[in-house]
DNA sequence: TCGCTGTATCGACGAACGTCAAAGCAAGAG
DNA sequence: CTCTTGCTTTGACGTTCGTCGATACAGCGA
């Protein structure tokens, strides 16, 4: 389990010009997509909100599960999820799993969406709608 | 189709401490995972770049339409994906339809992911761990 | 008016997704 | 070693999604 079993290890790693800066090539986009999805379930958000917020920035699967209506695999799969996509890591220490959310990653998405939403290609409605 | 032809118009507006503040109440995640999953398909995240980094900030169909190996429905389908998750809004202008992005969704969005990935409960993996 | 071009909706198909129960593996307790 | 607990994997089911062709609608030009 270690670090991400998936396949995006590098992909949010080497990323990428803001979204309203040049068109977004083909690959990158599905990438990228691939991490979004990951963010695109209820249940994951909530999940990677509950480790990211847990005191110590990290939380083992039995604090992440009460408080849903979701059976163990189902949390488990969500979780794997989130780990292939980068968006979190796992490391087992005795019995327990513990995750924790990783800043770089969620920051690139960030980084990704935040140009886009104040800088580049100046909307002419500047200080509008 | 004016604006928003969707759910979420308000959703993405009365946005949301940031993922690692607090855990993230079931409906907001309802609601915020709707506009990630938009986000969650190469093709729009292209067509979403594609938009906003079109001079002028709007791009008419047919500009975006060129570079994809999608047929028109499909982009349409995509459009239509991304303005009812609040993430883009269209406007007919003669024979043309021109999309232009939103900045301020993109913005909250870019906020839950950025103060998750800066600050808040500081990973104490610096020392201890 | 008719026809043409650009875009959206409809209906259908295959693929991917979210969910669960059952079974499997890892680690500690007896 | 065996049992129990925590988590993951497997296999299956129904639902949602991405894609397309056919069709319908909107606006312009002849």
């Amino acid at each position: 389990m270690s670090n991400q079993s998936g396949s995006l290890a590098g992909a949010l790693a080497a990323c990428c010009s803001p979204l309203a800066e040049e068109p977004l090539g083909p690959a990158r986009a599905v990438e990228l997509a691939r991490a979004f999805k990951a963010l695109g379930d209820p249940a994951r958000l909530r999940l990677l909100s509950l480790i990211a917020s847990h005191p110590g920035g990290e939380a083992c699967v039995c604090d992440v599960s009460d408080g849903f209506d979701l059976a163990g695999p189902t949390i488990s799969h969500h979780l794997k999820v989130l780990r292939e996509a980068g968006l979190i890591s796992g490391e087992r220490r005795g019995t327990w799993v513990y995750y924790r959310a990783d800043p770089g990653a969620l920051g690139r998405l960030s980084d990704l969406l935040a140009i886009a939403g104040s800088g580049a290609a100046q909307p002419p409605e500047a200080a509008s709608a």
